[in-house]
DNA sequence: TAGCGCATTAATGTATACAATACGGGCTGG
DNA sequence: CCAGCCCGTATTGTATACATTAATGCGCTA
């Protein structure tokens, strides 16, 4: 998209994942429009699409706000974000073709070398675990269904979820991957479904462990 | 919202709605700038909408075009809809009050009646379906979960499906929503999501039977 | 002192002018 | 005759000024 437009977009989304905009936190299009150095309308532009995927929320009088999200609604997200994984894993499961194996293995390969040391790299780990989601996602060939999805994986959380997970949480996250990819290389849509909800689920845990409330 | 973004909002989405905007179309923000009698301004915001609830999509170059959808992009649409649909009929069992499950018998009273005769009133029977689906989905008190079927349930797709419907499939489908009152009655969230899937199921072969093709 | 109402201030909404970009048609050279 | 380039035109992108609307805080009154 536009240069303008699309700068603002990635700043004031990189703001809200820094955590440098507080949850709830109030934002004004002025304020923005000068820390990316243009004018309202191109903030006004990103704020829409911010307010689509639901990064950014809106008062009954369009004032903006940094979306802050309850327990419940978390819950809600990671319950519809499993549903729709799961699906899309099992659509996958009969369309992955061997070139598309081969990049997953790829992938979940770059996770084990990212968790595999003492220090793991978490941004390394965020950046392939997104990678290899968004290539089942991919082979599933629904735009609508890759459309609803990425208004509810929120990196925020995913984040927060793994900048939480133990060594062997993580390894535990590639292990999970392997897995997917067997029932991807059998063709068995079910299996595939079983083992994605059981992925999901289990970060789902995870996360409420790191926050704490049951 | 404020009125100028508001109307066009409306002007546009039932141009769009009403078929007078064929599928596939290309719109100009100048032109609907016009029709709507507002500057461009509040068309692009009411642009960004409809972009975000799938009305409309838009080229590489940022060049926009009414949606339409084929067949395969349609049947996953049915297909998220009966997954989310009957999650919320799950949720919303066991959160009715009294109040609520009167709510949805007035409503589907409205439904029986618009159906009753020779001469279905097909306005007033897509009104109260959408009432009483749209009470199911308050009820199941998840705004992410309503947030996402929004963009799921096209109008244009259940008004092409109920034109079609016969005064007998009409009155199944008011026969449907009757038992799915009884399971919500039962406090049975299993049976709730059961009958809302038949229920989309049953829809989405009318539909199909609707365009023809397999 | 609590509560109400008005004035002030700050935020968003809208219109317009101009800039940048993409599309299409026609021309030219091979 | 076809391919490729170039330029005119249509369309979207951006900035800015002004209008409108909501929040805030102050002072007044009971």
């Amino acid at each position: 998209m536009s240069r303008a437009s699309d700068h603002a977009y990635s700043e004031i989304r990189s703001l809200i994942l820094s955590g440098d905009a507080a949850p709830a936190s109030q934002l004004t299009e002025e304020q923005l429009a000068d820390l990316c150095g243009v004018s309202r309308t191109p903030v006004r532009d990103a704020l829409r699409r911010l307010e689509a995927e639901l990064y950014i929320i809106r008062s009954g009088s369009q004032r903006i706000f940094v979306a802050d999200w309850t327990h419940a609604e978390v819950d809600e997200m990671f319950t519809l974000r499993g549903m729709l994984e799961a699906h899309a894993a099992a659509r996958a499961a009969t369309r992955f073709d061997d070139a598309g194996l081969v990049a997953l293995r790829v992938c979940n390969a770059a996770i084990d070398a990212a968790v595999r040391h003492s220090e793991p790299d978490i941004p390394a780990f965020l950046t392939a675990n997104r990678e290899f989601h968004g290539l089942i996602i991919d082979v599933a060939q629904s735009p609508r269904l890759a459309a609803t999805l990425a208004t509810l994986v929120e990196q925020p959380v995913v984040r927060r979820t793994a900048m939480h997970y133990s060594r062997d949480q993580l390894a535990r996250s590639a292990s999970e991957h392997r897995e997917l990819i067997i029932a991807f290389e059998a063709r068995d849509a079910d299996w595939a479904h079983a083992v994605m909800t059981g992925h999901i689920r289990r970060a789902f845990h995870a996360f409420r462990g790191v926050t704490g409330k049951p």
